[in-house]
DNA sequence: AAACCTGGCAACCGCGACAGT
DNA sequence: TACTGTCGCGGTTGCCAGGTT
């Protein structure tokens, strides 16, 4: 535990990290992430590098705006489930607890406005009529509690839903990444994509991650994933690798990455 | 054109759960 | 059993691009 000093990286992940980070995610696999945030040189946390994996490198996520049944799965799953993001997640394949929870935030948002924005424009029509039907209270209390899912059922579908991945492409570049097919900063025309580490490191042909990795086979060609996922590639033998290795592998990703 | 506002998202933080010793 | 290390979760914050005034 508290790894943490003031070595610490904190903030936006470069395009060098994402690449290491990606290296080593392949080459230990994706658990024990203090072991990977020591070995990989990376100066951030375990935490952080998990993170920065689930929420954004993980090549089985799907990138761009939530499809409408998506987005109405989320809504069924969260009045199932509550706020248990993680849980509504695992539903969704490629999505994450993070992308679903900032979705619902937005969303929710949204909503308050609109209700908010309805409720004031509507209330003197609404006080007449609530005033109206105070003797038949049952019905009109439903009525009154509706609007929150009727409102909800439509600004949600009007906001689109489809494939937006043009659309987030021109747009924002927090940090230098944005997801949607995922634009990040800096190739040719000032940005490259996210797949495209993908397929410079080799892994792009399936949804699956491959024990497969060409740039290693340059590294140290005499190890590949069959030993690292044989019974005899041992967890001392993965740290015992990483010492010998890391001064090459550092030494590759600065050389391959800093023009 | 500049200032301000908003939406969307990445990343951090704190805490609890769990496993190993 | 107590302690320690690690992981995962939910809440929150901060940043930035685009839109609006």
């Amino acid at each position: 535990m508290g790894q943490e000093d003031e070595t610490t990286r904190k903030g936006p992940w470069t395009e060098h990290e994402d690449f290491q980070l990606v290296f080593y995610v392949h080459m230990f696999g994706d658990r024990r992430w203090d072991f990977i945030a020591k070995v990989s040189g990376l100066k951030r946390t375990g935490k952080s590098c998990r993170l920065r994996w689930v929420n954004y490198l993980n090549p089985g996520l799907k990138r761009g705006k939530l499809s409408p049944h998506e987005e109405r799965l989320v809504l069924e799953l969260h009045s199932k489930f509550g706020n248990r993001w993680s849980k509504i997640a695992r539903k969704l394949p490629g999505r994450t607890d993070n992308e679903i929870k900032n979705y619902w935030r937005t969303h929710m948002r949204k909503i308050a406005q609109e209700k908010k924005k309805s409720t004031t424009s509507a209330s003197s029509s609404l006080s007449s009529s609530l005033s109206q039907c105070s003797s038949s209270s049952s019905r009109c209390t439903t009525v009154a509690s509706m609007p929150m899912i009727e409102t909800k059922e439509r600004s949600f579908y009007d906001t689109g839903g489809v494939d937006q991945k043009i659309t987030n492409m021109k747009g924002k570049n927090n940090n230098n990444f944005k997801s949607g097919t995922t634009r990040v900063s800096d190739s040719s025309d000032g940005y490259y994509w996210m797949d495209d580490i993908w397929n410079d490191l080799g892994l792009l042909e399936d949804d699956n991650i491959k024990p497969f990795f060409d740039p290693y086979s340059e590294i140290a060609p005499s190890l590949t994933w069959d030993n690292c996922l044989s019974t005899s590639w041992t967890m001392d033998d993965q740290e015992e690798f990483a010492e010998n290795n890391f001064h090459l592998t550092s030494q590759h990703f600065s050389s391959e990455l800093v023009d």
